[in-house]
DNA sequence: AACCTTAGTGCATTTTTTACACTAATTCCC
DNA sequence: GGGAATTAGTGTAAAAAATGCACTAAGGTT
């Protein structure tokens, strides 16, 4: 009897030999093109390997706090937007063990963001997310979970101003849509759509130092969008990409 | 330095002392009522509750294959919609120590179930989903994240059909929907929706000891809509319940 | 034969989506 | 200072989709 009890706690022990990492894909948008804050590893495995930013849980971290505190620690950023994706977790995808990966994503302004000094990191540095690989660890595959999250979330909820300035014009916001999306949108049903919501306030100013006509300034009125949610309200964008002209085969 | 790498070692070597476990949210459709299939708990922490089915992930074993494993362990199944959903992971979610748990919902026909005898399982038993509280571990959230989920997938995937009989009726599928989406849909439109979507096949049957006129019985081509998806279909449901006539309040 | 129960169906109205091309405002350059 | 370059900003008609709604049909039961 007791025997079997001690069989048991060996039993379980033989489960406590596992450790979790949080990585997370951080995303920004600048120049019309969506990036993602990429670390240069400091650390075996994969040490000097461009990869997503991440580290081990704590014994005494909550997962998202584990999240929270790498994006803190590499940007210095506290109040943004972060989300949990998917969790991997393959038997053989870390060389020190058996140690399976919480994904999160978050989505940062670029301009409030100034580089740290990481402990983590020999070098950090935002990669345009078009056609990027990633060959460390299963890193390739949680980018693309995250795009695909983004995708659907930035369809889904207003979270694309969380990637531009406060106040920005409804060309950039279009753009912002064009690169998560990757498809051409119609500039007048783009604007119709997105005024109709009612979401965005004309700040009354406009656009300074470009060379043609300046565009006016918008910015996101969460309080409205709040305001609107208890009523029901459900932001809603679909992907409807400019329709080709396709010269139809002749028989 | 060779005191700094066993140092590192050292460091390293604290975190490899966690758990993780897979946790099964197993949903069914019976009598019109979404159900979910519980344990009675065999085991400490929390022996004897009601609770979901799940157990620890084996140290050579792929998190999917975990899930797997429990679930044919206690359904006999092996090929069903089975997905990720979420990681919970709070600090002192486990009486053991620190044990993340995956969470994963899968979708069976309740008439190909059979009880199988289980060892984790005092018993095993299905629940109406409605008003249902779980009291082990984290066990409610998980279940309320999984309803989301499903609610979710419900409407932009043709899973529902994973649920009912090979060959169902429109109102069966309708209750089914009603049930998920908690909110009564208009007979005329629903149909008409689904029709319109060609993924529905009259088996040229129809049902057969009801009381009452008997309705035609329907099976989802999969091949047809694997061919749909293929050039670009988006299966798409909304949430449209039907609205209520508001007396209007007078000033 | 009358009744009970659920199946099945159509149409008119409104709303949303789509496709599409020109004028307006500013800077830059000559 | 005038013209060129560049991007901002705007409307409408047609098509498609969503909505709201109530009666007839078929079979079983009594």
């Amino acid at each position: 009897m007791l025997q079997l009890l001690r069989q048991m706690a060996t039993n379980f022990d033989n489960y406590f030999k596992s450790a979790f990492t949080v990585d997370n894909v951080i995303f920004g948008f600048d120049e019309g093109d969506l990036k993602v804050l990429l670390i240069k590893r400091g650390e075996e495995p994969h040490l000097g390997e461009w990869a997503l930013p991440g580290y081990f849980v704590k014994t005494d971290e909550d997962l998202d706090s584990a999240a929270q505190r790498v994006l803190s620690e590499l940007t210095g950023l506290s109040k943004v937007y972060l989300e949990q994706v998917h969790t991997f977790g393959s038997v053989n995808r870390h060389a020190f063990g058996r140690v399976i990966t919480i994904s999160y994503f978050s989505l940062i302004k670029i301009a409030n963001y100034t580089i740290q000094p990481s402990s983590i990191a020999l070098q950090t540095q935002w990669h345009t997310v078009n056609d990027l690989q990633l060959h460390a660890f299963d890193h390739d595959s949680i980018l693309e979970a995250c795009l695909q999250r983004l995708k659907w979330l930035v369809k889904t909820r207003p979270v694309g101003f969380e990637l531009l300035p406060p106040k920005f014009t409804l060309t950039e916001l279009q753009h912002l849509y064009e690169a998560i999306l990757r498809c051409p949108l119609d500039k007048r049903n783009f604007r119709k759509k997105i005024l109709s919501m009612n979401l965005l306030v004309d700040c009354d100013e406009t656009q300074e130092g470009v060379a043609h006509r300046p565009a006016k300034l918008y910015k996101f009125d969460r309080k409205r969008y709040n305001r609107l949610v208890e009523q029901g309200f459900n932001f809603e964008l679909k992907e409807t990409p400019i329709k080709k002209k396709v010269q139809e085969a002749s028989l």
